[in-house]
DNA sequence: TAGATTCCTACTTGTACAGTAGGAATCATA
DNA sequence: TATGATTCCTACTGTACAAGTAGGAATCTA
């Protein structure tokens, strides 16, 4: 989602969304998500837009991902008898957020330039 | 689910639903997927039920979900302009799945004898 | 003031998963 | 061979969540 706010500077909704290719309104609601969380910010009014709050290599994939992901779910109970499970399962989840939080944006930033 | 069909030898459905605390016609259904991978044997009419293919040991969790993953959800394709993303998420999966085949029944097994 | 843009809230829809249900097929035993 | 216990098959329901839609208010530049 975020993976082209990172065009540098202030662009609009309506630009990430074609370049995206998501439908605008939907974009709407995923900035605005995002801005909440703190890992952009915005400018109402003509020449507003949207731009990161901090610069790409500071932004890792876990910072984006949690937006998605209502606090990691609140960790739901396991389903009794499957104890034996759950150790396996949290090292799973540690493994891949380790790995999440070790990627920024920065590293999967390709080219795509953008618009005046 | 199979996590007490390791009970040693032939247990009935029953057995299985009230000890993992499931109703009794959803762990129908779960069994009966279990035999058509193979994992699991059956046979029907009285002194019938169902018991492990092959031993604890070489039944790893990997199997066992791949039971419930339809064909691993038939890839499907990215939604464009992620194309950075893919590769990490292949790389995610890569070592969850390296990781459960690594871990089979028997190491997760810890008690609760089967009845008669 | 006017137009462009973000912002907020709520609604609709599609889909996957958990669970339900009815009865047929099969087998041991008597 | 009849009986009852058990697995087996197919289909349905219900529900939670993500994807997407929608209307209009707030805010800013010019």
């Amino acid at each position: 989602m975020l993976a082209l706010a990172e065009a540098g500077g202030p662009v609009h909704a309506e630009w990430v969304a074609t370049s995206q290719d998501i439908p605008r309104r939907f974009c709407d609601n995923i900035l605005l998500q995002l801005r909440r969380a703190g890992l952009i910010n915005s400018q109402r009014g003509p020449d507003g837009g949207y731009w990161l709050a901090r610069s790409p290599g500071e932004i890792s994939l876990a910072d984006v991902i949690r937006v998605t992901e209502g606090v990691e779910q609140a960790a739901k109970p396991f389903p009794k008898a499957a104890a034996p499970l759950e150790e396996i399962w949290a090292r799973l989840h540690d493994h891949e957020h380790t790995l999440l939080r070790e990627i920024t944006l920065a590293d999967i930033m390709t080219s795509g330039g953008p618009p005046p």
